[in-house]
DNA sequence: CATAGAGTTCACGCAATTGTGAAACTAGTG
DNA sequence: CACTAGTTTCACAATTGCGTGAACTCTATG
């Protein structure tokens, strides 16, 4: 029934909430809704990265509907994952440890629909008039970003394994 | 007192306006609002890139006011220019070349916030925990990232280079 | 210095979002 | 097979965001 941070001190606790809240802020600035972005705040934050709807309920200090929604928004951008273990009542959420690279390659899918309609938009003022060539060469550019993302999210694999070495060596 | 697309046939003037409906409509979904997306798509697909008020007025079919609001926004944000040629009472709103090199960059400077919260946030939990981790290599995705995308920016403005030379050679 | 064109500001109202409480549903448990 | 913990669904209330109309400001022109 204690939540798996009731453990400690209550300076501590109030200062991850801190980081939930500020980090969820931001979050929505970039664009999320706000109960969602507090979810995955919390489930980064915790150290299994799983709780219950009733832990993130009492520990964002909202009703368990509004878990409930933001847990389906989550589950339904495969952002989060639902688990239930056999023999208890409870769901679990968790939150995928390379949630961040997800996201930025999901971004990368909203690039292509902006290429796709700049695209449309040269053929609708003309591939030879100034606009065309300014849509045109707005299209190139999502195109040379996207193709370049998928590089860097490659780097970044490469990075991070030779990071996790690294700390298990020393 | 005519727009500047008041030349073009009724039909492609309407295909142009379904782009620019539809363009703007993924920006929202990438986070903007609305209707600074749909003045940075008129302008895009405006031969010119510059308008003024009155005619993006009416050709976003919206009031001076709500115009106004948006411009304002867009300059703010050194999304568009504003400019009043000496010797008229009309501003023109022109839009950057290198616009959407310029938001990448800028969406890179929240990243920089994200790491920032994160970092705090590797303190809250505690270093040696296993949240402490997650989060410390969350940080360093979005510090990773950021040093890559400079060097992509950088990649781009060379490719353009290329492309623009290939584009008046041929 | 009066006039009129061009844009801005502000108070209002409509619409969309978001969280809540209560009831309904689902699945373990005795 | 009733009971109960856990979660979801639904209607509603509160908040926020967004565009409009009307009044206001600023500046070029006669």
């Amino acid at each position: 029934m204690a939540g798996p941070n009731t453990a400690w001190p209550e300076e501590q606790r109030e200062e991850v909430l801190r980081f939930i809240e500020r980090f969820a802020s931001q979050m929505a600035d970039a664009g999320w809704q706000r109960m969602p972005a507090r979810v995955v705040a919390a489930l980064m934050a915790t150290d299994s990265g799983a709780l219950t709807a009733a832990e993130l309920a009492e520990m964002l200090r909202v009703s368990p509907a509004a878990v409930s929604g933001a847990v389906r928004h989550l589950t339904r951008l495969h952002m989060a994952v639902r688990e239930r273990e056999p023999g208890s009542r409870r769901d679990v959420f968790y939150v995928r440890d390379d949630l961040w690279q997800d996201v930025i390659a999901g971004r990368d899918r909203l690039l292509d629909n902006f290429e796709e309609s700049l695209t449309m938009g040269v053929a609708a003022v003309g591939h030879d008039t100034p606009a065309g060539r300014r849509l045109a060469e707005s299209a190139e550019f999502f195109s040379f970003l996207q193709k370049e993302m998928v590089e860097v999210l490659d780097r970044w694999r490469e990075h991070r394994e030779a990071l996790r070495e690294g700390h298990s060596g020393s």
